[in-house]
DNA sequence: TATAGTAATTGTACATTAGACAAGAACTAA
DNA sequence: TTAGTTCTTGTCTAATGTACAATTACTATA
């Protein structure tokens, strides 16, 4: 399945569009690309699949794959993530599309790249259909990686310390009760910096969608942090009114 | 060109990928659509082609079309923008890609979108290929556009304020020497909100890459403003330090 | 039981920025 | 010379950011 030979490039540069017969474009197709960041401890993984088809046979990749002609773009990311890990219920984020013409060895196909973040112990992911496994990677170890997964990678990477304060994903990362310490320390993970303890406390306190609880941790050798819950409801309302969460 | 037939989506649900003959991914296209800002003395407009071609001949549509089986995603937008329009150095970004199943009535087509801002005087389309006309439209009075053009340009627009401000759009739109007034407008403009002209002024004093320059305007029944110089090159050096541009 | 260790929490002092608004300056037109 | 216009600078206050110190509440261990 290789572009068709019959257009050639010189042809088409010195004619025009008419030249080409409708059809010639429609020999081309399209994937979707998941970057599912997982977030545990102070630490950043993204989630690979082992293909266990051609091309890149036994490479890890990003889970992807081709999109029905049926199909919405955004309900196949869902469908393909499902499809390869098992997981459903990871609400993702159309980022970018890779379209380099020779990105995939079939034939012409452009990839549009989805990300998420959750925690990793919510999760368990399960290779299915062709992926062969499905293994946490730490973003700072990245094996050798299927087509342009790795630009792909990079560019979410980039996409997600954006995303990060515009919308509440962390909120999937989050338990139900969480101390400050642990909010400061997702952020402070994902954006590679770290904030002074005090004043980061400060700035919450100010935001009434993160309600502070009569409640704080059980069996710590040091004194124990207050529990803290996220309002997406007031979050929502706090948006609506054009807030914008900054750091 | 419709989709094919062949395949049944019941089919394709009960049964996995491996049923489907790879051939009948590669029935379905890609296009660009390219979303031109005209940004002139206050007022924003986009540059909208007239369609001299089915599907939505005579329809008014953004200047975008297929792309071509051998050409990079982002070659392809610059290409079409100068088939339609004749405009040349015209840097785009790209923005979002849209997906629906039914968005193009001859087949299977998904778009990417690509944002610019130029000046409006600066620039001359011209209507060529199967363009029937070219005409920059305000965005406040947009006709009925052709396919899912309408929701493109609502999210260009939404995306061109985020943009505004991380990156130097706003240089393609200024002369070589503008005053500070010139600049302020444009960020009015597109931003839909008012600044303090005195508070305003006295952030983009701290900021190095805008020149002021020993030189002021000329025949004005008012006090004369200074003019100012962008420095690309220092603006990019504050950047690579991590400097962001916020309002 | 007292003490050390640990991290949470609060506070303080200073610097920087934001926001509202006023005063003065530099031009043209009448 | 004066009025009209907008640019430019300044001032005052409030809010926010930053660095860092002091205090608190717990556990583990001597």
């Amino acid at each position: 399945m290789a572009i068709s030979k019959k257009i050639s490039k010189a042809r088409i540069e010195q004619d025009d569009i008419y030249s080409i017969p409708i059809d010639e474009f429609f020999k081309s197709a399209f994937s979707v690309d998941c970057v599912i960041f997982g977030y545990h401890e102070r630490e950043l993984k993204v989630l690979l699949i082992q293909r266990g088809t051609d091309p890149f046979q036994d490479y890890w990749a990003l889970p992807g794959d081709l999109v029905y002609p049926y199909e919405d773009l955004d309900d196949s990311a869902k469908r393909v993530l499902n499809d390869l890990t098992s997981l459903s219920d990871v609400p993702m984020r159309q980022v970018h599309t890779f379209g380099k013409v020779n990105r995939h060895p079939l034939g012409r196909v452009i990839t549009v790249g989805y990300i998420a973040l959750v925690e990793l112990m919510d999760i368990n992911p399960l290779p299915s259909k062709w992926a062969k496994q499905t293994k946490w990677h730490s973003i700072k170890r990245i094996p050798k990686l299927a087509f342009d997964h790795k630009e792909i990678l990079n560019e979410s990477v980039r996409a997600l310390k954006d995303i990060i304060v515009a919308e509440p994903l962390w909120s999937k990362v989050l338990p139900e009760k969480f101390t400050l310490t642990e909010f400061q320390a997702i952020f402070e993970t994902i954006l590679q910096r770290e904030f002074d303890k005090g004043n980061f406390r400060k700035k919450i306190n100010g935001l009434k969608f993160l309600k502070r609880l009569d409640e704080s941790q059980q069996n710590v050798r040091h004194r124990p942090s207050n529990l803290y819950r996220f309002d997406a409801k007031l979050f929502k309302q706090y948006r609506d009114k054009g807030f914008v969460f900054e750091f």
